[in-house]
DNA sequence: AATTTAATTTAGACAAAACTAAATATTTGT
DNA sequence: ACAAATATTTAGTTTTGTCTAAATTAAATT
């Protein structure tokens, strides 16, 4: 697989969210900033090596053997992204750049060894979910913690209401984009939420768990 | 700089040692396992960009803006070994391929925040000098344990006498290649020498230290 | 110093991946 | 259902980095 036959494969299996939807030749130059032709002469060699089921005017979707292509890829950037944030120290928004070259580095070795430092995390800084080197991985949701059960676990990755007054409530309390989340205890009488998020724990009001999302692995 | 004139770079580097030697064509399209008429063609590119002095015919030096370039992939190339041999725990002599990989991703924050991460070495894990960011590093030197001053500190590169007796000793005295080694004292009536290798200290016969080469920083 | 040998460069071609412009399908609106 | 608008493909170029074969220059030998 060249360099640029990996982009493809990876935009092709984002655009159609792991399903088997058919993308049309269009969308995918849109998203790579490619144009339409260079796109339709990709698709062909990708179909010539069955990575992609193509019928002209017809779109494409992934084969088996490009979706697992695929996961692949997503494993590898996504270890990356959780290495650059957990041991160099990088914002939670400045890794993907610098993930999507390490993704393209060939060695299975390297990322046995890389998934084994890192101690086998399930999810990327973002909350999305990390293949198994088998291409196995769970889906995950984002939802408010105010609609999550009591021991539900994920990871902040946005707002619904980002009012100054609700980020300046977020920054205060350091709750920032990112952080790990786990809900302990909710108290029915006014909807308050006992949660621990980077091992403090705290309380919070209904107004706060119906502002703020969470990504969750689905536990299926 | 493309991936290729990168590789060209490096391996101009190479060949002239650090200095100023101009190299011929062939020896460049030997090491490369590329042709001569190739490497011409390149030759010419990179010394439009003035990364290369070249003549026809009269072979290729690199510029000091080609030197600096070289130096700072070698940098990411021996940073990138230490992590692959202190932090994924590879052996010393599998790394270099990978590396080989790793040496080309772009982005200056990761390769500082990497040397941070790796508490700022100075030699790779096969006693190399690291470059820094400014581009300035120590010579190393190979030597013989037995012609070094009490005080000098290295990393064990190779044998002299490659004996099966010989290699059984280093085996059995968990001695290997890649292991960092300090001269402690030397016993002027029979040459001995007491050693401190992987934080324990052990004594060494003068036979021993003739025939264990130590990869030494000059210290100029 | 002339000739042979070896090294190096030039010229022309190729493959990969992209592009532009033109041609062809498909979809949409009436 | 048909014309207009939109999407997709084809055909023909371009760029980058490589190659082979031929031509040229430099080095070595006699």
């Amino acid at each position: 697989m060249t360099l640029s036959e990996e982009d493809y494969i990876k935009t092709i299996y984002h655009l159609s969210s792991g399903q088997e939807e058919s993308i049309s030749t269009n969308a995918i130059a849109d998203q790579m900033a490619t144009k339409p032709s260079s796109v339709t002469d990709m698709v062909k060699k990708l179909s010539e090596k069955n990575m992609v089921n193509y019928k002209k005017y017809k779109g494409v979707s992934l084969t088996e053997k490009g979706r697992l292509t695929a996961l692949s890829i997503v494993r590898k950037h996504r270890l990356w992204e959780v290495f650059l944030v957990d041991k160099l120290d990088f914002a939670w928004d400045e890794v993907h750049e610098v993930a999507e070259q390490l993704e393209h580095i060939k060695s299975d070795k390297l990322i046995d060894k890389l998934d084994t430092y890192l101690g086998n995390p399930r999810v990327n800084p973002h909350g999305d979910p990390i293949p198994s080197k088998e291409g196995v991985f769970k889906k995950s949701v984002k939802k408010l913690i105010s609609e999550l059960p009591v021991g539900s676990k994920g990871v902040c990755v946005g707002v619904n209401d980002s009012s100054v007054a609700f980020l300046k409530f977020l920054d205060k309390n350091k709750i920032s984009l990112g952080d790990s989340l786990r809900i302990i205890e909710r108290e029915d009488f006014d909807g308050s939420v006992s949660i621990v998020i980077n091992d403090r724990e705290m309380r919070i009001s209904d107004q706060i768990a119906s502002n703020l999302f969470l990504e969750i692995l689905e536990n299926k």
